[in-house]
DNA sequence: CATGAATGAGCTTTCATTCAT
DNA sequence: TATGAATGAAAGCTCATTCAT
């Protein structure tokens, strides 16, 4: 089994555990049974249990982050903003990513505390600049973009942890619908 | 000392432990040595420290829940709605609910997540009726309540969740502001 | 048990564990298993199996030292001489001082090594000196003082350690008699 | 590359790396990129570490012992004695001899401490025919052989081991001469 | 009832050795 | 014959929990 084969096996073995037992549950015995191989051998490909936990962390905000693409304000904005969206959804309702990221990422130590800060910060960020933009353009109502990245965020996070939590499956499509009503309508009818 | 006291003090010095330290790096060490008891003092007023960890979750959440009271649709609508957002974010805004309850609680063990999957499954259920109830009176936009709610839940969570990351302060007012906003209008100009 | 006593059967057992079997071989279990406690227990007393044998180096390196006491010039210069020498060829002889010190003591890791280094360079610091109020006092050997030091001290510790690795008994007196005639004679007769 | 080369390439690095690392602190990965030959390679010439290192041992040891050679009673007795006295230091000068020898040799295992006590013994007892062949001729001191050969060894042991312990490069004849002075007179002026 | 020393299961990590290529 | 990835026993250490005082 070539090194490559073998680093991407463990990581998926790990990634699996992770997701199904949580960070602190998982022990290395776990996921070197997962892969079946040596204890020895999780430690030719990684540092520590903490340095796979990471690489996972990185990889999945990765992932995250590659699905958003920026909007090209010369062409038609809403089905970009939507297809971002709809990207976006489908690539944090995989139950792994959903549950590291979102469930186990904070609190494990500084560093990974500070990796999820930084995506945090750089997915808000995008968010902010865009949603500015789009104020710009007449297109975003007013007031603190800070706070509506934020919300918006929330507003697509929160269902697909809470599928998660439930167990249940998503409907990603109705799902997109349903946040493309609240962010052209609102909630309430006036 | 009388044994009620103590039982307080030490839920609260427990309380204070777990959302500055998180749960697994919080040790039955630091919660005795906040409050100046001894370690078996301890476990005379609790179990264990899944049980301490789980009655704060409890109060947390009955806390979060008693905040939100029932509309009465006899009265005007729109006000009650966000004297009741407005309770319910000065709630979670408080630093030790918002990690305990949103980073902390889940995946612990099986009866700590069923307590919190309750927990989501009540909050969500009012809003999930509460919204129902406005479709009905047609003040609510027509659509999937289920995942109105959960989106409702997340608009208002994650500004929260983020400022405790961020370690900034928020502020409740204009938070209430902007979401009033949002359910009002959405986030996009038509 | 009171801690005090405790603490000191557990340092007695890693004496005679680190005698017996050296650093390297002896494993905390040996230590507790010797002393009848659990392995937690060792740690509530001491930080680490280096901890303890740095604890035992000092003590055995104190036990030493404290045997040799200064010379009082205007009293009888040899019978202090071979006093000390007589104390410390008893106190070096003790089985776990000798293997301890002598054999174990060096590459531990650096701060072992380096209080090895301050003991050897006070014991040797201290002959020194006395060789050289010897030396002005016309009773000494002219030469190299720094030398000197260092072959008395080899002449003294050889016969003990070589006495360790056999197994065998060291006869003390007779140990002191030999040295006695060697420092006053020489081994040649001229 | 033959097999000799090879497996002389490989005992000069083990040894170079045995003298700076220290027995346990070395390890066969140390050794195999000294060398430059795979893990593996190490195994087809030698059974184990324990193995090299016995066998840099015996070489050691056979080395020291090569150098001493059997005195003429026909001849001049003192130069000689010098002489061996003389290639003696400067063989376990050299520093990978000393500290592999004097402090890392011990305590590895029942073979090495054999083999050790062997060389010891037939060391001391080469040391002993001479001083009872010299008390023959009567130009050693009278008394116990034994121990006078164990304080011989140490005498030219002790300041070579201190050296190489103090980082410090050992003038050899500096030391002949001291030892020469200390074996016909002593360290005491009568 | 309060204490805190004692417990020991269980964890991560190391490294000499093996063996398929 | 050389390779170096794989092995897995064994080590040190932690900490929630217990229980004699």
């Amino acid at each position: 089994m070539d090194p490559d084969a073998r680093r991407a096996a463990i990581l998926l073995a790990a990634r699996a555990v992770f997701a199904r037992k949580g960070y602190h549950k998982a022990g290395i015995a776990d996921i070197v049974s997962e892969v079946g191989v040596a204890r020895g051998t999780f430690y030719r490909y990684f540092e520590s249990k903490r340095d796979v936990f990471q690489q996972i962390l990185q990889s999945m905000m990765a992932e995250v982050v590659s699905v958003v693409v920026p909007i090209d304000v010369a062409g038609e904005i809403p089905p970009q903003v939507f297809a971002n969206l709809d990207r976006l959804i489908r690539a944090i309702t995989a139950e792994d990513v959903c549950r590291v990221l979102f469930s186990e990422a904070l609190g494990i130590d500084e560093e990974a505390d500070d990796a999820l800060r930084a995506f945090y910060g750089q997915a808000l960020g995008r968010i902010e600049a865009a949603l500015q933009t789009g104020q710009g353009l007449g297109i975003v109502q007013g007031g603190d973009v800070r706070l509506k990245a934020r919300c918006l965020l929330g507003l697509i996070k929160e269902p697909v942890v809470q599928a998660s939590i439930d167990g249940a499956d998503l409907d990603a499509d109705q799902l997109v619908t349903e946040i493309h009503q609240l962010l052209q309508h609102g909630l309430l009818r006036v």
